[in-house]
DNA sequence: GTCGGGATCTGAATAGTGTTCAGATTATGG
DNA sequence: CCATAATCTGAACACTATTCAGATCCCGAC
């Protein structure tokens, strides 16, 4: 998503002995990894190799293999904030019908982001990062976004000032459980269109 | 939940050198461990020592170490089922009332369940077990008795028709990803009921 | 410039893991 | 009662995370 400065994730021989952007590079490849593998089955060795690096040169950047995979989820936390950000800002405008829009679409990136990588997915809600970095929530810019898009829905009087009240916990609970629940099999895929016209006819109260 | 025949768990040595009934109480050491490790961090070698059995005669009944935890999948969700129906006993009658508190219990059950076993609650969801158990899916009896409960708010007139097509889809999702975010710190537990408060306007409409 | 100190990385070793398989042990049916 | 099948063991293999003494390199002080 954001990669400001070239990383070498390949384990051609490097130039120098030291690499420049280590860890940045040892998180990259670790993304990588637990794409294909899952989150369970990453193997610190396997990282450091990719990138072309001894495994005990991971311990100078993290303190065990956890808190590698914890740095992966900050990382992926970052990205999914990014990527609703870019769709919203695709739907411009102070409308009802762009507010409904944009609400809308948020959770669609959400669901998408979790059905094309659902080992990423897992990894960032199944208990394997910490939630916390450095005192604030690694999830505040997302959640920021989705106050956001409420206030406008209430704004253009899409919504109700009574239902606004639940209106975060409600959407991302049901985002989060929908796409948790299809990513795992439990319900089919084009199941989740069909949530969202149903937390929009609860929310809002009216057909499509 | 359900022990028709007492399992030897321990690692006191046996008196015959069969073991009896070696997949049900490798399934039982299994989630014990679980319960403590988590499903990332479960070894089949301390599963295999805790029945008093070497770490070679769990492959007679588990093609793998997988396997075994997909094992354990299967009996927890046989065990959350369980669970939810004897809640559901606790509320009989026809009434609007009944109705309504059973479908709140209903989920309440499903949260409890998470909160009080993050670690049963993850293995059940983070892709750890396969959901499909020869042909069908691990979680119908849950889900039917949540498609029972919805038929009862619809019959007593508390969902309308329209609303009633997204009644599992809504509250599963909700439910399920309050539980997720929940347990993984996204959100504080108090905000649970909040979210069952929301629900129930969403669906139904009125005021508590 | 160069020299030393500190950051960075390596190599080897340890303890533990999942998995396989030949063989020992025990239950069971003819 | 014996042979056959089911069940479990022991040792081995390749792999893992983690530690630590030491090699290597970068950078700032002189």
């Amino acid at each position: 998503m954001s990669s400001p400065k070239v990383l070498r994730t390949s384990k051609t021989e490097r130039e120098s002995y030291h690499h420049g952007d280590l860890e940045a590079a040892l998180i990259e490849a670790a993304i990588e990894l637990v794409r294909k593998t899952g989150p369970g089955h990453l193997s610190l060795r396997a990282v450091a190799e990719q990138v072309g690096v001894s495994p005990s040169a991971v311990y100078h950047y993290f303190p065990d293999k956890d808190s590698l995979i914890s740095g992966v989820g900050d990382k992926l936390f970052i990205d999914l904030a990014e990527m609703q950000k870019s769709a919203l800002a695709h739907i411009p405008g102070k409308s009802a019908r762009a507010a409904r829009l944009r609400y809308r679409e948020l959770g669609r990136t959400y669901f998408r982001w979790a059905f094309k990588e659902p080992n990423l997915f897992r990894l960032m809600f199944g208990g394997f990062c910490k939630v916390e970095k450095q005192g604030h929530h690694i999830d505040e810019e997302a959640f920021l976004m989705l106050t956001k898009c409420l206030d406008d829905l209430l704004a253009t009087g899409l919504i109700s000032p009574e239902m606004r009240q639940y209106g975060e916990l409600i959407s991302w609970s049901s985002v989060q459980g929908a796409s948790n629940l299809i990513v795992e099999g439990h319900l089919p895929p084009e199941l989740f269109e069909t949530l969202l016209d149903g937390l929009e006819l609860a929310m809002i109260g009216t057909k499509k």
